[in-house]
RNA sequence: GGGCCCUUCGUCUAUCGGUUAGGACGCCUGGUUUUCAACCAGGAAAGAGGGGUUCGACUCCCCUAGGGCCUGCCA
């Protein structure tokens, strides 16, 4: 194999770059389609050309109005919005017949006859040779009756190579013997997938075709077409696949695989854009970027030809990176629909305020939404509040009676933010000749219950000074 | 059966013939300490195996092994 090629930008006018994303609606969005989009997405951006989204739904018995919805759903939560219209495959579908028809009178293509039955032995035997499917049609012979069904296949080449010089894989080459007569038409007159991504991507102007992996051998049966039909092939570069945690192909087994899935779970869509595209690219150093600073560093060159797998501990803390960038508003709104979700209950003003104050300071430390509202429950939880074993367990008599002198003081405390709070604590540890590791604990106990909660100053602040005096007395 | 692709720490990756093979996540240890988290300091951790080519190979070539894709009138 030769050094893999090297995509030398100058080469090409910038405006004539024109990607696409080719999702077939028979399912939701998957996270390796949201990979593909997302490199189809940037590479239009950064050559700035046009990144555009057809939706291949020749396939009319799979194909679902759910599924195009919830395709389109996901790259709109991802952001990965695409340039002019939305073309829809099978409304092409004349455009493709008139292609075969082409085809046929280039004599590249031709009617083949075979009957279910023969297709299968003819499979079987070829399988069995090792060698191409090849029809007893493809040099002309007559059908067995003057209205037979038909099929339109191509007639595949014989002699010579055919070459796919992949942007990312390198050279591929493979013997044009090895390509069976492929269907290009049904019985029924519509266009096989085979056919449509050639006549699509050649009408839509496509000049690079970012897809996944498991369409390179593909390629090589497209440039055939494109060669049958006297058209120009794109530029191809086939992106590995996303596996699972234990390196074998996503399934079911390993949980989400819908992008949908992701955003329920509580992760960001930054956080998605920026942990998918290191999933097989590196730019180089930086680990985490957003999508404006990937656009600017984002080339084809740079992508890896090895699979990559799904991990979720890092995709933990790309969230949580972003979570801490992420607006306040924003936030408060993800972390209050998720609770009133979780709990089935709406959540009072009182309560929503109270969530919303405590947001800044809670975001840098929640992994994800709901690793958010975890952080918060302290603030959200009613009186009187019911202490866990440990916080229960640090309410003996005698700290009862420091507690009780510890509200008296923070009664009398002017000002009732972290900074003055946090103070007056040290003070009050002094006062009783302790450390502060005598007074936080059962504080804490006492403000939470036993919840996670930050800095006790903070906490304080967080509660307010009727909720927090309010608790503590609950507790002597 | 046939064709094609892939292979650096556990994971994501840097490295384009000469590096103590670097970083990030995770992990371990220590520190801070009022829970959890965060944070700070340190640490363990990799070129699948075997042959070549070369003064020199993670980098180039071949073989083996392992993984994957295609082989549909699915896409």
């Amino acid at each position: 194999m030769l050094p893999r090629a090297r995509f030398d930008h100058s080469a090409f006018s910038p405006m004539s770059v024109v990607t696409r994303f080719a999702p077939s609606p028979t399912g939701y969005l998957h996270i390796g389609g949201a990979r593909t989009a997302l490199f189809n997405w940037l590479y239009a951006r950064k050559m700035g050309g046009k990144y555009l989204l057809r939706i291949e739904d020749t396939d009319r018995a799979r194909s679902t109005p759910e599924a195009i919805e919830a395709i389109i759903d996901g790259l709109d939560w991802l952001g990965l919005q695409h340039d002019g219209e939305i073309t829809y495959q099978f409304e092409r579908a004349p455009r493709h017949r008139e292609a075969a028809e082409a085809m046929i009178a280039r004599g590249t293509a031709f009617r083949c006859y075979m009957t279910a039955e023969e297709q299968e032995a003819e499979r079987a035997k070829s399988h069995e040779e090792g060698r191409a499917i090849r029809s007893p049609y493809r040099d002309g012979k007559a059908p067995p009756s003057p209205d037979a069904p038909f099929t339109v296949r191509l007639r595949a080449p014989d002699e010579g190579d055919v070459l796919n010089v992949d942007l990312i894989q390198g050279d591929v080459r493979i013997k044009a013997r090895d390509i069976d007569d492929l269907v290009l038409l049904r019985a029924d007159g519509n266009p096989t997938y085979m056919l449509s991504v050639v006549v699509d991507d050649h009408d839509m102007g496509v000049t690079h075709v970012i897809r996944g992996d498991d369409h390179l051998t593909n390629a090589a049966r497209q440039i055939v077409i494109y060669r049958a039909l006297d058209w120009t092939p794109p530029l191809f570069a086939h992106v590995s696949l996303i596996h699972g945690e234990d390196g074998k192909k996503l399934s079911k087994r390993h949980g989400a695989q819908a992008v949908h899935e992701w955003r329920d779970m509580g992760y960001l869509p930054e956080a998605m854009n920026a942990y998918l595209m290191r999933l097989g690219w590196s730019p180089g150093h930086d680990d985490i970027l957003s999508k404006e600073e990937a656009i600017s560093q984002f080339d084809i060159a740079q992508i890896g030809k090895a699979p990559s797998r799904l991990d979720f501990k890092k995709l933990d803390s790309v969230n949580a990176h972003f979570m801490a960038l992420a607006d306040d508003e924003r936030l408060a709104k993800l972390v209050l629909t998720h609770i009133e979700q979780r709990d089935g209950a709406t959540l009072g003003g009182a309560e929503r305020v109270a969530l919303a104050n405590a947001i800044p300071l809670l975001k840098k430390r929640a992994k994800t939404i709901p690793d958010l509202a975890d952080q918060a429950a302290f603030v959200l939880v009613k009186r009187p509040l019911v202490l866990d074993d440990k916080a229960k367990s640090l309410m003996k008599d005698d700290f009862r009676q420091r507690l009780q002198r510890l509200r008296d003081r923070l009664t009398k405390e002017p000002a009732w933010d972290h900074v003055s709070l946090g103070a007056a604590l040290k003070a009050f540890a002094t006062d009783e000749g302790v450390g502060l590791g005598q007074i936080g604990p059962g504080l804490r106990a006492a403000l939470t219950g036993g919840l996670p909660a930050p800095d006790l100053g903070q906490a304080l602040e967080l509660l307010g000074r009727d909720e927090a005096l309010a608790r503590i007395a609950d507790q002597i």
